[in-house]
DNA sequence: GAATATGGTACTGTATACAATTTTGAGTGC
DNA sequence: GCACTCAAAATTGTATACAGTACCATATTC
């Protein structure tokens, strides 16, 4: 599904990596001839992909300077954070009211198989897929395509932070502990739910969210001090 | 601002207002030379822009067989209306807890200046560009541009359903009562804003943008019978 | 007559060339 | 040492060419 076929899509799928990750660094300006080689195709379908990565909010571009990458910015996350709120919260109430009992049940048991996962896995990328993979599944549950789709991109666009996070600022407190308080806010979520108790399911989910915004700030100083530092 | 400066900004604004008000008609195929022809420009910007256009929701693409006009069907249009509703709650909530007394002031007065112009007001597409002005109005004083971001996008690709909606449907009623209403809940929102009631300023937003949802699907209706009938 | 093969046409996908513009850096004057 | 000038180099913007593919209409077979 998201296997690219196309050259152009091939491109993209690896820019939109490449962006998400920060390989390219904040504010760079981006050299076409170079990365069209690098990415072994001519510059026409390279600056197709990058239109794309434009319109959805990875690069800019500057009429007659060509494309950079995004900026990386406190304020940036914060608003991206704010937005995944918005989204979130919203995908909560309408699950609330659509999902049928047996699609809950099946998310909790989803939910209840991957506990073991989350305490013996040590690896931040796999415990952020994890995380991802539980709120995506919720998402669909709430029959909007386009809450989804505007997840997905939030979700992209925040990803390199949120990895930060939970490398350098949660790992000081046990991961044990750490996790229990993610997993116990997935459940108590999901329960809500359950027991359709709109309200309570909203609310937690906010507070779950608007936890991990208030790191923000200061997991962005972590992301730049770790671009701009050799390699650990 | 919106003012392009280069070649494939020309191009792309053209075409979204083209694809926002359907004149590419939906799931049609766009022909890439044709189109580029009538634009007056090769078919290397054209395609840019398209692609800028394919990851806004505006057109799709399929590999091989090229470009696309968006579908409308009313879930999407739905869609559509549910994601407004996230943003514009979420919106509204920020600004009761950001804004100044003095912004929100300004924003009474803007209000209460434009009264006369809606009354008087005849035309739709008139109408509508007043109250998406002063839907952004307070957006922007949410201070999250990612949130303004993602309401512009919404609005533009839900404008025309709004338009038939506001021609076809609402102006059923006489418009002073159906633009009294419509008034008297951007005066709801506003008023519980200055008093800083949050849940009832949310709460109003989201019924006022709710109660143009539930006309949705018979718009979709209108809409293609004015789309693939001869104009009038 | 329906289904399938086939050839031609039209269109898409991408490389490349070249013009236009921006950036860079050496040189010059103060 | 600093700012300014200007030409060379690098880079972007766009047209065009051509290869590859999908599409369509006609023909052919059962």
């Amino acid at each position: 599904m998201t296997k690219a076929d196309s050259n152009v899509d091939r491109i993209y799928e690896k820019l939109r990596k490449m962006a998400a990750y920060f390989e390219l660094k904040p504010d760079a300006r981006i050299n076409e001839s170079a990365l069209s080689t690098e990415l072994g195709a001519s510059r026409t379908p390279l600056r197709e992909a990058l239109n794309r990565l434009v319109a959805e909010g990875f690069l800019t571009f500057q009429s007659g300077r060509g494309f950079f990458c995004r900026p990386l910015s406190p304020k940036l996350i914060l608003d991206l954070y704010e937005a995944r709120v918005a989204i979130e919260t919203e995908i909560v109430r309408l699950v609330c009211r659509r999902a049928s009992d047996e699609e809950l049940q099946d998310l909790m048991e989803f939910l209840k198989s991957t506990e073991p996962d989350y305490d013996s896995c040590e690896d931040p990328m796999e415990l952020l897929s994890m995380d991802e993979a539980y709120h995506m599944r919720i998402a669909a549950l709430s029959q909007s395509n386009e809450l989804v789709r505007i997840l997905e991109n939030l979700n992209d666009r925040v990803r390199y932070i949120r990895l930060v996070d939970l490398k350098y600022l949660r790992g000081k407190t046990p991961v044990s502990t750490q996790e229990e308080a993610q997993l116990s806010a997935h459940r108590v979520v999901l329960t809500a739910l359950i027991n359709r108790d709109e309200d309570k399911a909203v609310s937690t989910m906010r507070h779950h969210i608007e936890r991990r915004r208030d790191e923000a700030t200061e997991a962005v100083r972590i992301a730049y001090s770790q671009l701009y530092v050799p390699a650990d």
